[in-house]
DNA sequence: GCGACAG
DNA sequence: ATCTTGTCGC
């Protein structure tokens, strides 16, 4: 499964649109509890989605739901959205219980176009949506200071590199939609164990279903 | 032209 | 993302 240079030229003006139309807005909410977190795995022939919701009060998994599918475009550098954007917004449909904040696997405005996987997601659930990610597509890093450092892309801050614990892994969240930069630098900054359990446990939860499993 | 390149 | 054992480093 390949794409072609005049699809992928089309997705790029789909996603200049989307960075247009999306909105970061004050999340104008102090406290937040019930975040989602959502994976996707592959095999062979088919994508399972994964989406859990975390309560950060009683630090606990409060609900599950996983969707299995077939991925219907490849994976290819800045249009991620198009082969995980229809299995990441299905599965958070599923849950039942009330989201303050959806955690996607990827980027969101720290992205080419501004217009990563966690914006088009949060544009189409019309939900805040902040993007996670495991390592930088763009953009470089400012000087940190408690585990927490400036994304900047042009020379403005889009995200937030962080880590949670002293000589670990470091993140890249970048918000997605409903939500600013500076309401991620405080999310993060709370909460950002409770974020990383979320999306971990979604990650396991996603690889369940796997030939390998866990 | 060369290197980079979310999951 | 996924295929995979031992191994280098803090």
């Amino acid at each position: 499964m390949k794409a072609d240079e005049a699809t992928l030229s089309l997705l790029s003006k789909i996603q200049e649109i989307v960075a247009k139309a999306h909105q970061l807005e004050p999340l104008g909410r102090y406290r937040i509890n019930n975040v989602c977190g959502v994976d996707v795995s592959y095999n062979k022939e088919k994508a399972v989605a994964a989406a859990v919701l975390w309560s950060c009060s009683e630090k606990k998994v409060m609900e599950v739901a996983r969707q299995i599918g077939k991925p219907l475009f490849p994976y290819v550098s800045g249009y991620l959205f198009m082969r995980e954007a229809p299995f990441v917004i299905s599965v958070v449909r599923a849950l039942k219980e009330n989201i303050d904040l959806v955690l996607v696997d990827g980027h969101g405005i720290a992205h080419p176009r501004r217009s990563g996987l966690a914006v088009f997601v949060g544009l189409t659930l019309d939900m805040p949506t902040l993007g996670i990610a495991k390592s930088l597509l763009i953009g470089r890093i400012g000087p940190s200071k408690d585990m927490i450092a400036p994304m900047i892309l042009d020379g403005s801050i889009v995200g937030v590199a962080f880590k949670v614990k002293e000589g670990g892994k470091t993140y890249y969240a970048s918000p997605g939609h409903k939500l600013t930069v500076e309401d991620s630098m405080g999310i993060i900054q709370s909460n950002r164990s409770d974020l990383i359990k979320a999306l971990e446990s979604a990650h396991r939860s996603a690889r369940m279903l796997s030939p390998k499993g866990r």
